[in-house]
DNA sequence: CGGTATCCTTTGCGATACTG
DNA sequence: CAGTATCGCAAAGGATACCG
C-alpha cells in the first residue's frame, strides 16, 4: 500500500515532502516528466525499484506531478555538483536532464526537431528560442537522427569535438543532417 | 550513523536524493535556513524528531546546504497546493518561510526592520527593495516587535485586518510602530 | 546544553510468485 | 505486458538512558 505517514507540519514544504518524499518517488517523477508512459518504461529506468515500490509511488501521484519540474530543476542544479557516487550508471533520463538543463541560448539552427535514441528508447528533442522540449517517441521530420548510449551522449556533450572518433568507432551512429547533430552536442558546452 | 545508501544513478537529481533524499533531511535544511543555530532549536523546531536522526542528518550535510534553498522554495511552492494535514501544527519556520515567500514589492516603509518572537524564539525580518530577510536573534534598532505564535501569525498574514482583535484579546503584543506591523502583515495580501 | 550509546519497534521495500 | 499478493528481512529511526 502506498504510504502515508506524514510529518503532521503545516509548512508547504513538509506537506510537499509529505507526497513526494519517500524514497523513489521524486525518481518516478523525473521518468513520468521525461515521457515514460508504460509500467515498463519505469522498470528498465530505475532497475534498482521494486514493482511494488512503482506501483505505490504511481498511486501517491496526481495529475500535479507534473508542477513538480522546478523542484527536479533545483535539485538537480544542486546534485550536480555532488560527486557522482562510484558503480553509478549514468541513466537516458539523466543525461537528457541535464542536457534540457544545460541548453543555452544557441541561436543557430533554431525550432530544430531531432530523434534521439539512447539504448533502445526513443524521444523527439525540439528546440524552441534555445530552449528544449523532451518528449517521447519518433518525431516527424527530424533534421538529423542520433543513436547512442547514455554514457556515450553524456561524453559527447562535454567534449563534442569527439564525435567523428565516437561515430568512428561505431558507438554513435547518425542520420541526416550532421551539422545539426554537431550544434545539438554544443548545447551544454 | 548517517544513512550512507545511495541510488547508484550518476543523475545529479538522484546525486542530490543520495544526500538529502532522506527523510528529515529537508526539513532540517529549511530550520537551518532560517537561522536555527543550537541543537535545541532543531528540537524545539521538530518535535517529532529523535535526536539521533538529527544528528544523523547533521553530519550529512554540507556547508553547501545553504545552496539548498531554491529546492525548499521550489517544494514549498508545489506543497501550498497540497491539502494541509489533519492534526497538523504550523512551526515558526512554516510560518516565516511563507511570509517570505508572499512577499510582494511593497514599496511603503522600504529597508524596515521588525522584531517577530513567535513561542519563545526570536528572529529579525528586514525588508530590501520588497524582499524580506529573515535571520535568527534580535534586531537593533527594529521599528516595530510583534509577539505571537505561529499560527495566530499565519491567521494574520491571511486576514491582517484582525490586528486589533488579536491585540484586544492578548493572542499578540505589539511595541513601537502600529502602522509598521500592518504593513508587515499586508505584505502576503 | 549538546550530544552519544543502547535497545527495540516499525516499516519500507526487496524477492518471488501469481493473475488478468 | 501490467500489475497484485504474500512473505520476510534489513535498516531506518523512535525511546530512553547516559555523558562531557
Amino acid at each position: 500500500m502506498p504510504t502515508t505517514r506524514s510529518y503532521g507540519d503545516a509548512c508547504p514544504i513538509a506537506r510537499a515532502l509529505d507526497v513526494v518524499g519517500e524514497r523513489w518517488a521524486m525518481l518516478v517523477v523525473r521518468e513520468l516528466l521525461l515521457g515514460a508512459q508504460r509500467f515498463s518504461d519505469l522498470r528498465r529506468a530505475l532497475p534498482g525499484a521494486s514493482t511494488n515500490m512503482l506501483t505505490d509511488r504511481l498511486r501517491e501521484l496526481t495529475e500535479r506531478g507534473r508542477d513538480l519540474e522546478p523542484v527536479l530543476d533545483a535539485l538537480g542544479a544542486w546534485g550536480s555538483l555532488q560527486p557522482r557516487p562510484d558503480r553509478s550508471s549514468l541513466t537516458a533520463t539523466s543525461v537528457l536532464l541535464f542536457l534540457r538543463g544545460s541548453a543555452r541560448a544557441h541561436p543557430d539552427p533554431p525550432n530544430q526537431t531531432y530523434r534521439v535514441q539512447l539504448d533502445d528508447r526513443i524521444w523527439t528533442l525540439s528546440s524552441r528560442d534555445g530552449q528544449f522540449e523532451i518528449d517521447p517517441g519518433d518525431p516527424h521530420a527530424p533534421v538529423a537522427s542520433l543513436h547512442t548510449d547514455p554514457d556515450t551522449l553524456n561524453e559527447l556533450l562535454h567534449h563534442p569535438a569527439d564525435l567523428d572518433t565516437a561515430i568512428a568507432e561505431g558507438s554513435v551512429r547518425t542520420e541526416g543532417d550532421l551539422s545539426a547533430v554537431r550544434h545539438l552536442l554544443r548545447v551544454a558546452a
